[in-house]
DNA sequence: AACTTTGTTTATAAATTACTAAACAAAGTT
DNA sequence: AACTTTGTTTAGTAATTTATAAACAAAGTT
């Protein structure tokens, strides 16, 4: 390996570590936050599993767990090329979408739960929860308007690519 | 207490139990979760110590740690009223945005560390690592637009009232 | 100043989670 | 059909997190 090249490799390594961390943070484990931090910067973009195994240092029941959690819920995806024995797996295109949403569908839950409780909570002439029915009106309009800005970003991409 | 009393209480158990769940999901502990969940539906507005340690059936270590947590990330507030001994605890306004403003920081992160690797693993003639670049327009225009949102709400809410 | 009330800290118990090694299964190769 | 390679499942351990009880501290009341 070149000097360059072991150079390229250690930055891609701190990434890792300093993503990973993040991802942790977000509700992953720490395991499926490297997975997903090395498919972010690792060539070929497309990762055979003892690639994974190899480069992350974890086991390859890790990596068998993880792959699959991170397949269910959408992060990467398998790749698997002809002739080739081995599976691989990649970043779906776009998966920082996944993350936003994941939180989107909690804060429909939010709204969803508001909106039930403030309801059943209501009394005849009794003043309604004001709590709950900001909590409500917050979530509404944040799950209204989240997916268009979503679509907005898609779309600036869409018109420079 | 009446019979209509106790269904509305009760319904608010209920509401502490479902909605306590989703809080967990966005990173609060068990009793975090009930805490924030409960002072949503309570009455009077801001409960005591005690309070908390009655209606929720948890030790008052528990209280103290937790409270201690939610003040600290901003969900709640101290209420001293003159002449009462107990401190009491209650929702800040628009607790929400709290959760949202948390989400903001995650993705400002996000958006910065993409920021760095991109430019750190740029090798001359060799292309950029486009997952990277991609990954740092998401969270750019995110971080850029969603605060325009909430203030956009916010500016709502004060237009209604 | 002894006694109460209120709240915090500490040490421990309980539960959950995360990781791995090793056994197992399936499918390709010789 | 024995042997390899590839991947999954299982069972056990390690580590972390969570909640509590009990000791402690501080401040108000009698």
């Amino acid at each position: 390996m070149k000097a360059v090249e072991e150079e390229i490799y250690k930055k891609k390594k701190e990434f890792v570590e300093e993503a990973s961390l993040i991802f942790e943070e977000q509700g992953h484990s720490r395991i499926s936050g490297q997975v997903l931090a090395w498919l972010h910067v690792c060539e070929p973009e497309a990762q055979s599993f003892s690639d994974l195994v190899e480069h992350l240092n974890v086991s390859k029941a890790s990596i068998s767990n993880m792959t699959r959690l991170l397949l269910q819920s959408g992060f990467i995806e398998k790749v698997r090329k002809p002739g080739e024995r081995q599976t691989c797996f990649k970043l779906v295109d776009h998966a920082w979408c996944k993350v936003m949403e994941r939180h989107l569908e909690k804060m429909k839950q939010l709204r969803d739960i508001s909106a039930k409780y403030k309801e059943e909570l209501k009394v005849e002439d009794d003043t309604d929860i004001d709590r709950l029915n900001e909590m409500h009106d917050f979530y509404a309009f944040v799950t209204e308007h989240f997916p268009e800005s979503i679509e907005t970003y898609k779309k600036s991409c869409s018109d420079e690519g």
